[in-house]
DNA sequence: ATGCCTAATGCAATTAGA
Protein backbone atom coordinates (compact mmCIF):
# COMPACT_ATOMS: atom_id res chain seq x y z
CA UNK A 1 0.00 0.00 0.00
CA UNK A 2 1.28 3.53 -0.92
CA UNK A 3 0.64 6.08 1.05
CA UNK A 4 1.72 9.77 0.80
CA UNK A 5 1.55 13.39 1.98
CA UNK A 6 1.39 16.59 -0.52
CA UNK A 7 1.15 20.20 0.24
CA UNK A 8 -0.93 21.45 -2.39
CA UNK A 9 -0.83 25.28 -1.52
CA UNK A 10 -4.39 25.99 -3.41
CA UNK A 11 -6.45 22.86 -4.24
CA UNK A 12 -8.36 24.68 -6.61
CA UNK A 13 -5.93 26.58 -8.17
CA UNK A 14 -3.76 23.09 -8.28
CA UNK A 15 -6.55 20.61 -9.23
CA UNK A 16 -5.03 19.83 -12.69
CA UNK A 17 -1.51 19.23 -11.02
CA UNK A 18 -2.96 17.32 -8.55
CA UNK A 19 -4.48 14.65 -10.78
CA UNK A 20 -1.99 14.69 -13.11
CA UNK A 21 -0.05 13.76 -9.89
CA UNK A 22 -2.47 11.25 -8.58
CA UNK A 23 -3.15 9.07 -11.89
CA UNK A 24 0.91 8.94 -12.41
CA UNK A 25 1.58 8.18 -8.58
CA UNK A 26 -1.39 6.40 -7.80
CA UNK A 27 -1.33 6.63 -4.46
CA UNK A 28 -4.14 4.50 -2.29
CA UNK A 29 -4.06 6.82 0.79
CA UNK A 30 -3.13 10.74 0.72
CA UNK A 31 -2.68 13.46 3.06
CA UNK A 32 -3.46 16.91 1.63
CA UNK A 33 -2.65 20.30 3.40
CA UNK A 34 -3.26 24.48 2.09
CA UNK A 35 -6.75 23.44 0.83
CA UNK A 36 -6.97 27.34 1.00
CA UNK A 37 -10.99 26.29 0.09
CA UNK A 38 -13.99 26.48 2.08
CA UNK A 39 -15.45 23.16 2.33
CA UNK A 40 -18.07 23.87 0.03
CA UNK A 41 -15.19 24.41 -2.38
CA UNK A 42 -13.52 21.67 -2.14
CA UNK A 43 -13.24 19.86 -5.43
CA UNK A 44 -14.86 16.56 -4.73
CA UNK A 45 -16.54 15.63 -8.09
CA UNK A 46 -13.09 16.11 -9.93
CA UNK A 47 -11.30 13.30 -6.79
CA UNK A 48 -14.31 11.18 -6.83
CA UNK A 49 -13.64 10.84 -10.80
CA UNK A 50 -9.72 10.17 -10.59
CA UNK A 51 -10.87 7.41 -7.91
CA UNK A 52 -10.92 8.67 -4.44
CA UNK A 53 -12.91 9.11 -1.90
CA UNK A 54 -12.20 12.17 0.61
CA UNK A 55 -12.93 13.67 3.45
CA UNK A 56 -11.59 17.26 4.09
CA UNK A 57 -11.60 20.23 6.75
CA UNK A 58 -11.28 23.62 5.04
CA UNK A 59 -11.49 27.16 5.55
CA UNK A 60 -11.51 30.50 3.67
CA UNK A 61 -8.43 31.55 2.11
CA UNK A 62 -6.05 29.59 4.36
CA UNK A 63 -5.08 26.10 6.09
CA UNK A 64 -6.75 23.09 5.23
CA UNK A 65 -6.52 19.56 5.31
CA UNK A 66 -7.91 16.32 3.54
CA UNK A 67 -7.56 12.75 3.34
CA UNK A 68 -8.10 10.61 0.60
CA UNK A 69 -8.51 7.02 -0.46
CA UNK A 70 -9.16 4.69 -3.32
CA UNK A 71 -8.45 1.35 -1.18
CA UNK A 72 -11.38 1.47 1.27
CA UNK A 73 -13.65 3.53 3.38
CA UNK A 74 -12.76 6.38 5.22
CA UNK A 75 -13.82 6.09 8.88
CA UNK A 76 -13.37 10.12 10.29
CA UNK A 77 -12.36 9.25 13.62
CA UNK A 78 -11.43 13.40 14.81
CA UNK A 79 -11.32 16.77 13.00
CA UNK A 80 -9.04 19.40 15.05
CA UNK A 81 -6.45 18.55 17.68
CA UNK A 82 -7.81 18.34 20.89
CA UNK A 83 -6.63 20.61 23.74
CA UNK A 84 -7.72 23.93 22.40
CA UNK A 85 -11.61 24.82 21.46
CA UNK A 86 -10.44 28.70 20.43
CA UNK A 87 -8.44 26.72 17.66
CA UNK A 88 -10.16 28.23 14.74
CA UNK A 89 -7.39 26.73 12.09
CA UNK A 90 -8.05 23.93 9.87
CA UNK A 91 -4.89 21.46 10.66
CA UNK A 92 -6.03 18.23 11.98
CA UNK A 93 -7.59 15.52 10.32
CA UNK A 94 -7.81 11.72 10.94
CA UNK A 95 -9.62 8.67 9.92
CA UNK A 96 -9.05 5.02 10.19
CA UNK A 97 -8.57 3.37 6.62
CA UNK A 98 -7.89 -0.08 6.00
CA UNK A 99 -7.15 -0.90 9.15
CA UNK A 100 -4.71 2.16 9.70
CA UNK A 101 -5.16 5.34 11.98
CA UNK A 102 -4.18 7.82 9.30
CA UNK A 103 -3.55 11.50 10.84
CA UNK A 104 -3.61 14.27 8.48
CA UNK A 105 -1.35 17.16 9.57
CA UNK A 106 -0.51 21.05 8.99
CA UNK A 107 1.54 22.47 11.79
CA UNK A 108 1.98 25.90 11.81
CA UNK A 109 4.84 27.85 10.10
CA UNK A 110 5.25 29.99 13.02
CA UNK A 111 7.36 33.22 11.60
CA UNK A 112 8.40 35.30 12.36
CA UNK A 113 10.57 34.23 15.41
CA UNK A 114 10.09 35.24 18.23
CA UNK A 115 6.61 36.40 18.46
CA UNK A 116 2.54 35.32 19.31
CA UNK A 117 2.57 33.17 15.82
CA UNK A 118 5.87 31.72 17.11
CA UNK A 119 4.09 30.65 20.40
CA UNK A 120 1.18 29.09 18.30
CA UNK A 121 3.46 27.07 16.85
CA UNK A 122 4.39 25.42 19.89
CA UNK A 123 1.28 25.38 21.56
CA UNK A 124 0.41 23.32 18.45
CA UNK A 125 3.04 21.34 18.77
CA UNK A 126 2.26 20.40 22.54
CA UNK A 127 -1.00 19.46 21.69
CA UNK A 128 0.22 17.12 18.79
CA UNK A 129 2.29 15.77 21.03
CA UNK A 130 -0.08 14.74 23.60
CA UNK A 131 -2.83 13.38 21.50
CA UNK A 132 0.41 11.42 19.10
CA UNK A 133 0.97 10.07 23.15
CA UNK A 134 -2.70 9.25 23.32
CA UNK A 135 -2.20 7.74 19.68
CA UNK A 136 0.74 5.52 20.27
CA UNK A 137 -0.92 4.34 23.67
CA UNK A 138 -2.98 2.14 21.85
CA UNK A 139 -0.65 0.17 19.97
CA UNK A 140 -2.49 0.22 16.63
CA UNK A 141 -0.72 1.28 13.42
CA UNK A 142 -0.56 4.79 12.78
CA UNK A 143 0.35 7.29 10.27
CA UNK A 144 1.38 10.88 11.28
CA UNK A 145 1.56 12.55 7.92
CA UNK A 146 1.91 16.23 6.45
CA UNK A 147 3.50 19.19 6.45
CA UNK A 148 5.51 19.91 9.72
CA UNK A 149 6.85 23.10 8.62
CA UNK A 150 10.33 21.38 11.03
CA UNK A 151 14.02 20.65 9.92
CA UNK A 152 15.08 17.90 11.82
CA UNK A 153 18.25 18.34 11.28
CA UNK A 154 21.08 20.26 9.28
CA UNK A 155 21.01 17.29 6.82
CA UNK A 156 17.13 18.66 5.90
CA UNK A 157 18.10 21.94 4.83
CA UNK A 158 19.86 23.29 2.05
CA UNK A 159 22.13 25.82 4.03
CA UNK A 160 21.26 25.53 7.89
CA UNK A 161 23.72 28.82 9.02
CA UNK A 162 20.82 31.12 7.64
CA UNK A 163 17.66 29.21 8.89
CA UNK A 164 18.81 29.33 12.58
CA UNK A 165 16.66 32.02 13.78
CA UNK A 166 13.84 30.87 11.53
CA UNK A 167 10.47 29.19 13.11
CA UNK A 168 11.26 26.11 10.87
CA UNK A 169 14.61 25.35 12.27
CA UNK A 170 14.61 27.02 15.76
CA UNK A 171 16.13 25.09 18.36
CA UNK A 172 12.93 24.61 20.52
CA UNK A 173 11.07 23.87 17.13
CA UNK A 174 13.43 20.99 16.47
CA UNK A 175 13.20 19.67 20.27
CA UNK A 176 9.57 19.12 19.88
CA UNK A 177 10.38 17.22 16.73
CA UNK A 178 12.39 14.65 18.58
CA UNK A 179 10.20 14.63 21.84
CA UNK A 180 7.98 13.48 19.35
CA UNK A 181 9.78 11.08 17.83
CA UNK A 182 11.05 9.70 21.32
CA UNK A 183 7.24 8.49 21.74
CA UNK A 184 8.63 5.74 19.70
CA UNK A 185 7.82 7.30 15.65
CA UNK A 186 9.86 6.30 12.50
CA UNK A 187 10.58 9.19 10.26
CA UNK A 188 9.69 6.61 7.55
CA UNK A 189 12.41 8.71 4.82
CA UNK A 190 14.87 9.01 7.09
CA UNK A 191 15.06 5.43 8.29
CA UNK A 192 15.46 4.32 4.78
CA UNK A 193 18.01 6.92 3.78
CA UNK A 194 19.75 8.25 6.44
CA UNK A 195 22.32 9.98 4.80
CA UNK A 196 21.18 11.40 1.41
CA UNK A 197 19.78 14.78 0.55
CA UNK A 198 16.23 15.09 0.71
CA UNK A 199 13.68 18.00 0.44
CA UNK A 200 10.44 18.58 0.12
CA UNK A 201 9.89 22.17 -0.44
CA UNK A 202 11.44 24.70 -2.47
CA UNK A 203 10.75 28.12 -2.33
CA UNK A 204 9.40 29.76 -5.16
CA UNK A 205 11.88 33.00 -5.28
CA UNK A 206 15.28 32.75 -6.25
CA UNK A 207 15.20 29.99 -8.70
CA UNK A 208 15.07 27.89 -5.70
CA UNK A 209 14.44 24.41 -7.56
CA UNK A 210 16.42 25.08 -10.02
CA UNK A 211 19.49 25.45 -7.41
CA UNK A 212 18.25 22.85 -5.52
CA UNK A 213 18.03 24.76 -2.39
CA UNK A 214 14.86 23.17 -0.44
CA UNK A 215 13.96 22.21 2.96
CA UNK A 216 13.11 18.86 4.33
CA UNK A 217 9.41 19.70 5.94
CA UNK A 218 7.11 17.24 4.96
CA UNK A 219 7.13 13.58 7.10
CA UNK A 220 5.39 10.43 7.20
CA UNK A 221 5.92 9.21 10.78
CA UNK A 222 5.10 5.55 11.66
CA UNK A 223 4.07 4.07 14.73
CA UNK A 224 5.71 1.17 16.08
CA UNK A 225 3.35 -1.04 15.04
CA UNK A 226 3.66 -0.14 11.03
CA UNK A 227 7.78 0.65 11.25
CA UNK A 228 8.09 -3.25 10.21
CA UNK A 229 5.70 -3.14 7.35
CA UNK A 230 8.26 0.07 5.29
CA UNK A 231 9.33 -0.88 2.59
CA UNK A 232 10.54 2.08 0.16
CA UNK A 233 10.48 5.35 0.33
CA UNK A 234 10.23 8.68 -1.46
CA UNK A 235 10.31 11.97 -3.18
CA UNK A 236 8.06 12.92 -6.36
CA UNK A 237 10.81 15.93 -6.94
CA UNK A 238 10.11 16.40 -10.36
CA UNK A 239 6.18 17.09 -9.96
CA UNK A 240 8.17 20.40 -8.30
CA UNK A 241 9.25 21.48 -11.75
CA UNK A 242 5.58 21.20 -13.36
CA UNK A 243 3.78 24.41 -14.62
CA UNK A 244 1.81 25.98 -11.76
CA UNK A 245 3.24 23.68 -9.31
CA UNK A 246 2.97 23.88 -5.54
CA UNK A 247 6.12 24.92 -3.65
CA UNK A 248 5.85 21.16 -2.01
CA UNK A 249 6.56 17.94 -3.52
CA UNK A 250 4.49 15.00 -2.69
CA UNK A 251 6.34 12.35 -0.29
CA UNK A 252 5.34 8.79 -0.10
CA UNK A 253 6.13 5.36 1.13
CA UNK A 254 5.20 2.06 0.49
CA UNK A 255 3.79 -0.60 2.79
CA UNK A 256 3.99 -4.35 2.69
CA UNK A 257 -0.05 -5.71 3.34
CA UNK A 258 -1.11 -6.50 6.55
CA UNK A 259 1.11 -9.26 8.19
CA UNK A 260 -1.23 -12.96 8.13
CA UNK A 261 -2.45 -13.65 11.08
CA UNK A 262 0.15 -16.26 12.52
CA UNK A 263 -2.30 -19.77 12.81
CA UNK A 264 -2.38 -20.53 16.25
CA UNK A 265 -0.39 -23.92 16.84
CA UNK A 266 -2.60 -27.04 17.05
CA UNK A 267 -2.33 -27.78 20.47
CA UNK A 268 -1.89 -31.23 21.30
CA UNK A 269 -4.56 -33.66 22.13
C1' DA B 1 16.41 44.60 6.47
C1' DT B 2 13.95 43.62 2.13
C1' DG B 3 12.76 41.72 -2.35
C1' DC B 4 12.62 37.88 -4.95
C1' DC B 5 7.38 34.35 -6.22
C1' DT B 6 2.58 32.58 -5.61
C1' DA B 7 -2.43 31.98 -3.93
C1' DA B 8 -6.64 33.92 -2.20
C1' DT B 9 -9.60 37.63 -1.98
C1' DG B 10 -11.87 40.33 -5.08
C1' DC B 11 -10.48 43.78 -8.51
C1' DA B 12 -5.90 47.02 -5.54
C1' DA B 13 -3.34 45.88 -2.38
C1' DT B 14 -2.99 43.05 1.57
C1' DT B 15 -2.03 38.75 4.12
C1' DA B 16 0.40 34.58 4.43
C1' DG B 17 3.48 31.36 3.13
C1' DA B 18 8.61 29.27 4.59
Amino acid sequence: MKVATYNVNGVNGRLPVLLRWLDEAEPDIVCLQELKSPDERFPIEAIREAGYDAIWHGQKSWNGVAILSRVGEIHETRRGLPGDPDDSHSRYIEAAVRGIIVGGLYLPNGNPRPGPKFDYKLRWFDRLIAHAGELIGTGLPIILAGDFNVMPTERDVYKPERWLDDALFAPEVRAAYFRLLDQGWTDALRALHPDETIYTFWDYFRNAYARNAGLRIDHLLLSPALAGRLRSAGVDAHVRGWEKTSDHAPVWIELSDRPSRRRKAKEPA
